[in-house]
DNA sequence: TTGATAATGGAAATCATTTTCAATAAGGAT
DNA sequence: ATCCTTATTGAAAATGATTTCCATTATCAA
């Protein structure tokens, strides 16, 4: 039975992968939340919900998933690789972040996306054409001290 | 004696920090290449240069000059931190890079940097604002294949 | 239902980085 | 120049995130 069921699941089957319990559980854990999980506390999440499932596993779902172009992996300086659902693969709603340097919170933006936009774009253009370099995609984080830490003290 | 030398020895100084052989040879080695390189790179030339030298010791080396700000520290993605010096303290010489997904290389771009300075400085501003947030500073990157990659296959 | 094999989970391995601690060396005071 | 305090060092062990190994299990096409 081929393509079935949500986007993700297409995907998979269109690369060939099974759709298996994890892989369901993970994904809906990833829905479920706007933050920005390491694979511990997706591992958390998982067992929470199943306890069978491996903390390998969590590492290996969330590796395909991001070969695949189902979540977006970034590292936000704390040592950890940190998961995001790329909710919908065609129009890529393109935001950034705000990472406090104190707390570690993020904090998503996406105010100012079409001027950046714009900018990013020539810039992408110009990059590639002067150094021959094809590009995919590119981040922009912000390092700061958020609000309640500047309250703190 | 106060003060002597390099801006960088005078900055060790200012935070009482000494002038020790392993951090003059870790510097010369960061003056003497463009490469964003590892802890380990680094630790290689400096046994080089010095056989004593203990990785450890380039590791807290890295560590210190990025807390008095005379280098930065970069992820790339790889699961290693590299390095770069900051070569003028005072003019922080903006640029970013291009990061090869595939040989892992990296290209340092300053085009479009004035526009974009320009961009990220109202970007920078309204967030500030918006989400009560003070910005320190950001990086940008973008991810592709490089030329000769792509040559490759 | 079955069979090939993709996927799994647990344990052990790996890799970058950090901690511990006794020995050493920088640099202000003498 | 020498002494003395203590910051700094290097080696080994510890840590923490992620990966590899491998025998068992589960998915899905036939």
């Amino acid at each position: 039975m081929r393509n079935r069921g949500p986007w993700w699941q297409k995907r998979l089957d269109d690369f060939g992968f099974r759709s298996t319990m994890p892989r369901k559980v993970i994904m809906d854990i990833l829905r479920q939340t706007m933050d920005h999980l390491s694979a511990e506390d997706i591992y958390l999440k998982a067992v929470n919900m199943n306890p069978s499932i491996g903390l390998t596993t969590v590492y290996r779902t969330l590796d395909l998933f991001y070969q695949i172009g189902v979540v977006q992996r970034f590292d936000f300086g704390d040592g950890k690789a940190r998961y995001e659902l790329i909710s919908n693969p065609n129009k890529k709603e393109h935001h950034h972040h705000l990472v406090c340097v104190k707390c570690r919170n993020i904090i998503d933006y996406s105010d100012f996306v079409h001027e950046e936009q714009e900018l990013m774009d020539k810039t992408e253009q110009g990059l590639s054409q002067k150094h021959d370099f094809d590009i995919f995609h590119h981040i922009i984080h912000f390092y700061g001290i958020c609000k309640e830490c500047k309250e703190i003290e």
